[in-house]
DNA sequence: CTGTGTGCAAACTCTTTGCATAAGT
DNA sequence: ACTTATGCAAAGAGTTTGCACACAG
C-alpha cells in the first residue's frame, strides 16, 4: 500500500500508525518522522535515541526499542542481521542486498536491479523460505 | 594445508594447533577434538562449553570463548553472522553458503556446488570484497 | 473514563577482561 | 625457570521487562 506523504508528512505518519493499529503518539510520530525522512537508512537503537534526543524528542531507550519493533512487525521496517551484537533496522523493505563495511560497521544498499540469486539450492524437505539475504562484506583497500 | 589427520587424531591436533601458533594444551586439544570429530558443524560458545561438561572436559566458558576465537584466527573456524545476540562458529571454512531454520535456530550448510552468486553488483570506491554470505532463511511449513 | 503507551530502573543474555594460579616447553 | 593459558568472578554491551504514571480516544 502507498500513501503519499510528501504532502502533509505528519498526518499521514497518522495515518500509516493508525494503519498499523498503532496509536499515533508524540513519541511514534516523532521517530517515525526521524526514520522515514531522508529515505532509505539503517540505523541501529541507539542511533535513533540518540538521534531523538538530539532534535529535543526525550524519548527513552526502552521505547526506541519497542517501537523498533512495532514498526518491525506492521511491516514498516526490517531486521538487518549483520554482525555480533548490534541489531540494525532497515527502512527498505523491498528486496534487496547489502554491503557491510567492515570497521566501519557501515551497511550500504545494493540496488535491487543488481540481481545476483541464480539458481536456488534445493529447500530441506518441509521448509519454504522466509527470504534470501546476502552481505557482501568490504574492506578499504590498503592505499 | 592439508594433515591427514584420521591416523591419530590427538597427534596431528596437537600439531594443528602448534603450526597455528597455539600451544596444545589439555584445554585447546579437548575442544579441537570436540569440534573437529564429527565434519561440519555450527555452533555456538555455549553449546561447546557443555558439551565439554558433559563428557568431563571441565573448562571454563572464557577459555571456551577465547579458544573459538583463537582458532577463528588461526583460520580453522570462521565465524557465523547469522541472527541477534548468538555469535555461531562453523568449522566449514571453505566457500559456501547456508539455511537458517527459524524457530529451531539451527544453521545448515549449502554445499557448494549449488553455485547462486550470479553477477555482482559494482563495489564501491576503494573498497575490496572480503567475502560473500547468503543466508537463506526458512521456516517450517505449517501443516 | 478506559486502555494503551511511556519512562525508569532493574534484570537478562552473551561476551570480554583482569588477575592470581596452573600448566606447557 | 620462564612464558603462556586457564579459571573465576566481575564488568561490559545490547536488549528486555515490570510496574507506576501519563496520555490518546
Amino acid at each position: 500500500m502507498h500513501i503519499s506523504y510528501e504532502i502533509d508528512a505528519d498526518v499521514s505518519l497518522q495515518e500509516r500508525l493508525r494503519f498499523a493499529g498503532l496509536r499515533p503518539t508524540r513519541q511514534r510520530i516523532a521517530l517515525a518522522s526521524l526514520i522515514f525522512a531522508k529515505g532509505d537508512r539503517h540505523l541501529s537503537a541507539e542511533e535513533l535515541h540518540e538521534e531523538a534526543l538530539g532534535v529535543n524528542v526525550p524519548v527513552s531507550l526502552a521505547t526506541v526499542y519497542n517501537t523498533l519493533h512495532q514498526f518491525t512487525q506492521a511491516g514498516m521496517l526490517r531486521i538487518l542481521a549483520v554482525e555480533g551484537a548490534k541489531t540494525y533496522f532497515d527502512t527498505n523493505v523491498s528486496d534487496h542486498h547489502h554491503f557491510f563495511v567492515e570497521g566501519d560497521n557501515e551497511v550500504i544498499d545494493i540496488p535491487s536491479g543488481s540481481t545476483m540469486v541464480g539458481n536456488l539450492p534445493p529447500v530441506p524437505e518441509g521448509m519454504e523460505i522466509v527470504n534470501v539475504d546476502i552481505i557482501i562484506r568490504l574492506r578499504k583497500k590498503r592505499g
